[in-house]
DNA sequence: CATGAATGAGGCTTCATTCAT
DNA sequence: CATGAATGAAGCCTCATTCAT
C-alpha cells in the first residue's frame, strides 16, 4: 500500500503529504547508500521526523521499500512514455536501456528491489499498488519494444517477458562495474548488442 | 576461510569433518530459501547441530556465506577446467554459460554473494581462500574464453572482466524466470548471443 | 556520558527522566550486590522494564557503569564541597575520608569502578562526563587536603594523586570489613593516621 | 579443591603432575594479563594442553582460580616463614608488607582474588584448601606482627584481621599506581606509617 | 497528526562444561 | 589420561512496531 487509507479518498493534509514527500526521499537516499536493511530510524533522520511519523505512513517496513521501488518504476515508466513517439524507435527503445542501466548503476538496492518482486508480489497479494506500476512499466516498455522490433532495430523473437529479465540481469551487471565507466559500457553494450536482429 | 585454520594443516577428526560438511550443505539449503541473512540458528537447526557448532567451524556469519559462496566458485571452477580440452572450444564455452546460469538459476543467494565480491573482499582482506578460489575461476574462464575467442565462437572485444559482470547479470536474469525454463532459456540465448561476433 | 546526547541541551520527557532515574538506581543496587558484571537483563527486571530501554539510555554496557560510578563520583564531590569552608579544615578532611569509606564499605563495585579508571578513561578518549566529573571531585579533594595542610593536620608531602590512591585502598580495605564496623573502624583509622603529621 | 581426588591418597602420574603444574602456571600468567575472566580456553593454550586436560585437573572454574590463589598465598605465607626469625623484626615486617604490595602492584587479578574471599569461602563451604591456605598465612603473618610489635616497630592496637584488611587495601593502591614506581612508594609508605606507633 | 520512549523478539557470539574418540 | 568437538545457556545489542504524551 502506498497511500495510506488508500480508496478512502481522504486526501492528505499539506503537511502530511509534505512529510510523505520527505520520508520517501530519504528512504531513497538512505536505501541507496546502505541497502533497504537500513533502519527506520535512519530514514526518519535523514528525513527530520521521527520514526511515528514514518510508520504512520507507511505502517510497515515492507510497505516503505515497496513505496520507493514503486516510485521507481513510475519514472521509469514515464520516460519510457516520453520516448514512446520519437521518430527513431531504435535509438529510442535503446536509449531508454541506457537510461535504465544508468539507474541501476548507482542506485544501490534497484536491483535487489526489482528482483524482489516475484516473491513480494505473491506473498503482499495483488492488493497493493505495485502491480499496477507493473504494469504500466510493462506496457510503456512493451511499446516502445514493438516499435523498435517494428522499424527492424531488435530482434523479433523477444518478448517482454525476456526484455524484462534481461534488463534485471543487465541492472546487476550495470552495478558490478560501477566504478568503471567504460567497462560498464562496454559489457552492456554486449547484452543490448544481443537484442539486435542476427543477420 | 574455508578450512578453518586452513594451512597448520591439522585434519579434521572424522566426525568434524562430517559435521562441518553438513553445516555447509544446510546454510546452502537455507540460503538460497531465504537469503544469507537467514538466521545462524536456522542454519544449525536444519544441519542438525547446537549453534555453538556452527560457530565452532565458522567463526563468523561472513565466515559461514563466504564458505558457502566459495564452494559455488569452486564447483565452476572445476567444471571449466573439465571442458578446457574440449574439440570444440565455442560449445565448451557456451556450454560454461549454461551450467552457470543453471545453477545460478536455483540458488538465489549466488548472484547477490557474486555481487558483494568487489566489496566483501576489499573489506576482507587478501587472507581467506576467497581470492584464490576467485582467481582459479577466473583464470580457467579466462581460458575458456580465449580459446573460444581463437575458434573464432567469440568476438574478440570481451574480456573476462566483462565476461564475469555479464555472467553475473546473467544469473540474476535466470534467477527471475527461474519457473519458466522455455522462457529462461531463450532470456539467456539473447544475452550470450551478444558475446558471438557481430557479422 | 551521564546524560545521552548530552550537550544538545533537549531535556527528557519526564517520563523518560522518571525511567532513567529508576535504570540508574537499579543498576546501583544490582551492582552493588552481583558486580558491574551484572547482566544488563538483571539491571532492566530491578527497574522494571524492558532491556531495550536500558540500551536506549545507555546504548553500551560501559556506558551504564560509568554512568553510576559518576553518579558516586558527584556525590562525593558534593560532599567535599560542602566540607569545604569547615572552620575546621583538619576535622573536615578526615570527616570526607569517613564518607567515602562508608560509601565504598557497603558500594562493591565503587572500588573496582575508581580502579578501572586509568584503563576506561583511556579507553573511553575525553568525550564522556567521566573526566569532568572525576576532575571536579579531584578538585574538590584538592582544596580540602590543602586546607588541612595548612593548618597542619595533614603532612606535607601528600599529593591528591597518592591520596587518591590511598582511598581507593582505604575503599577496599573497607570493604573488606563490611560486617565489623568496629574493626572496620580500627583498620581506617590506622590507615588514615598515616596521613597526619609525623612528629 | 585444588587437588582432584584429594584425600584418596592416589598420587598423579608424573606426566599428570607435569601437566598441573604447567596449567597452574599458564593460568596464573593469563589472569594476570586478562584478569580471571580470562577463557580456560586461554590457559589451555597458554599451557599447552586441551581444555579438556584443564577440565580434568580443575573440575571447574572457580577450582581453577582458588588454586591459582591458593598458590599466592602460599608463596606469601613461605616468604613471612623465611623472615619469621629476623633479628631485626620491624624491618622484616615492613619488608614483608614491601613483598606483599609489589606482588599485587604487578598481579591484576590479586586484589580482586583477595577480596573475592569473603564470599567464595562462605559460598564454597570449608572444604577446600582455601581455608587452610589462608589459615597458615594468617599465622606467619601474625608472628611477623607480633614480633614486630614487641619490638616497639609498630602500633599495639592492630590485629591480624586489620592487617590484613589494610593489606588487601594497600594491593589495591599499589595497583592503582602501577605505572609510578615513585609515586607507588610514596603512597605505600604513608599507608605504612599508619602501622607505626603513634608517639 | 507528530513525537520519541518503551517493548521484546531475535540475531550474533562467547564460554563453561561434557563426552566420544 | 589427553584431545578437541559439541552443546546450549546467557550476554550484548538492534530494530520493527506500539502507544502515551
Amino acid at each position: 500500500m502506498s497511500e495510506p487509507r488508500a480508496g478512502e479518498g481522504r486526501p492528505l493534509r499539506a503537511d502530511a503529504r509534505r512529510n510523505r514527500e520527505r520520508i520517501l526521499a530519504a528512504a531513497e537516499a538512505v536505501f541507496d547508500a546502505k541497502g533497504p536493511e537500513a533502519s527506520t530510524e535512519a530514514v526518519a533522520g535523514e528525513a527530520g521526523v521521527a520514526v511515528g511519523t514514518v510508520f504512520r505512513h507507511f505502517p510497515t517496513k515492507p510497505d516503505l521499500v515497496e513505496a520507493v521501488f514503486i516510485g521507481r518504476l513510475r519514472r521509469l515508466a514515464e520516460r519510457a512514455r516520453e520516448l514512446a513517439d520519437s521518430p527513431d524507435p531504435g535509438g529510442a527503445f535503446f536509449g531508454f536501456l541506457e537510461t535504465w542501466a544508468e539507474l541501476a548503476a548507482t542506485k544501490h538496492a534497484f536491483a535487489d528491489a526489482l528482483a524482489a518482486t516475484g516473491v513480494d508480489v505473491a506473498a503482499r497479494a495483488a492488493g497493493g499498488d505495485y502491480p499496477v506500476a507493473r504494469a504500466e512499466l510493462t506496457a510503456a516498455v512493451g511499446r516502445l519494444l514493438a516499435r523498435a522490433q517494428d522499424g527492424g532495430a531488435v530482434r523479433r523473437d523477444v518478448g517482454v517477458e525476456e526484455l524484462n529479465a534481461i534488463l534485471i540481469g543487465a541492472a546487476r551487471t550495470a552495478e558490478q562495474l560501477r566504478s568503471d565507466r567504460a567497462l560498464r559500457g562496454r559489457a552492456l553494450g554486449v547484452v543490448f548488442d544481443g537484442l539486435r536482429p542476427r543477420p
